[in-house]
DNA sequence: TTATATTGTTTACTAGGTTAACAGGTTGGC
DNA sequence: GCCAACCTGTTAACCTAGTAAACAATATAA
């Protein structure tokens, strides 16, 4: 029988002690991230912003001509990383690069009132779908929660 | 001046409401995220275990002689994933694949004692990295955060 | 001026997955 | 017993999100 050493497995997993990992912070924290993050793109949809795409945004709709390079300290990863990024939101008209006087190799980004409006449509999305998966948790336990990260 | 716009929107950035992002649960889930990855990384070394090969090691470790389509469906992911770690893991002497009597399709993965000794070894120092990455919380804190996730 | 640094970009690469197909083995219905 | 349906481990092709290195254009410091 297949399934015998497996039901050993899995009975011993079920109640009690499961593995050292949901022990662990950073295991338990993996999975607590995986959740979120399937549950943003459902709350986007299918052709919505990625989580990338809208954290962009989400900088350039509050820092009008933010440059690139200033973009990838602020998101943590390299310039290069962003070009595709930039890309796509220019090509769904939500921002686009503009030449900045002063300086001929920056170009700043500014988002378009569409790409505003997205923004803050997609923001309302999240913070429900947000609210939604938190909702077993008290006010108090959220509020520790928020302090914490 | 390049940085003329920059330091105008970093210096929003600082003070005041960054950025809403930073009001987002998901956002900050991800940066704890990529912070305790790194640092598990570090605790294991350059050629230590990542964190798929390690969480797989603790699953084969806590319950031998569990078959590969069960860990799929533990660490969630697929068959096909599971693959390339159990290589990896046999190719390191610290587990085995073994017939099963009853069932020729399946192959049981159980530990070799050098594994479960590299695997304890690896455990104490992620332990340890995690209760230094988590000095600055309160006991409280941890208790709260690791019942929350 | 000349050396050094920065910006945005392209290209090649890596990590960590997914999906689809497969060969071999098992099982249930009849 | 036979046959259809299913499960197991595996490979191959692909995808996403990122890094690293190189580059041309530009800016700044000595």
């Amino acid at each position: 029988m297949a399934s015998r050493n497996g039901s050993q497995a899995r009975k011993r997993e079920d109640h009690d002690t499961a593995s050292d990992l949901e022990q662990l912070f950073g295991y338990n924290l993996k999975r607590a991230y995986i959740i979120f993050q399937t549950d943003f793109r459902k709350a986007l949809g299918p052709d919505g912003l990625g989580p990338r795409s809208f954290a962009l945004l989400a900088l350039v709709v509050r820092f009008p001509n933010i440059t690139q390079s200033e973009l990838a300290r602020a998101l943590g990863i390299e310039r290069s990383g962003l070009v595709a990024i930039v890309d796509e939101l220019e090509g769904r008209g939500y921002l686009h690069r503009v030449a900045v006087p002063g300086d001929r190799r920056v170009q700043a980004l500014v988002a378009t009132t569409e790409g505003s409006s997205a923004y803050a449509d997609a923001l309302q999305r999240v913070r429900d779908h947000e609210t939604e998966l938190l909702a077993d948790f008290t006010d108090d336990e959220k509020k520790t929660l928020a302090h914490l990260l």
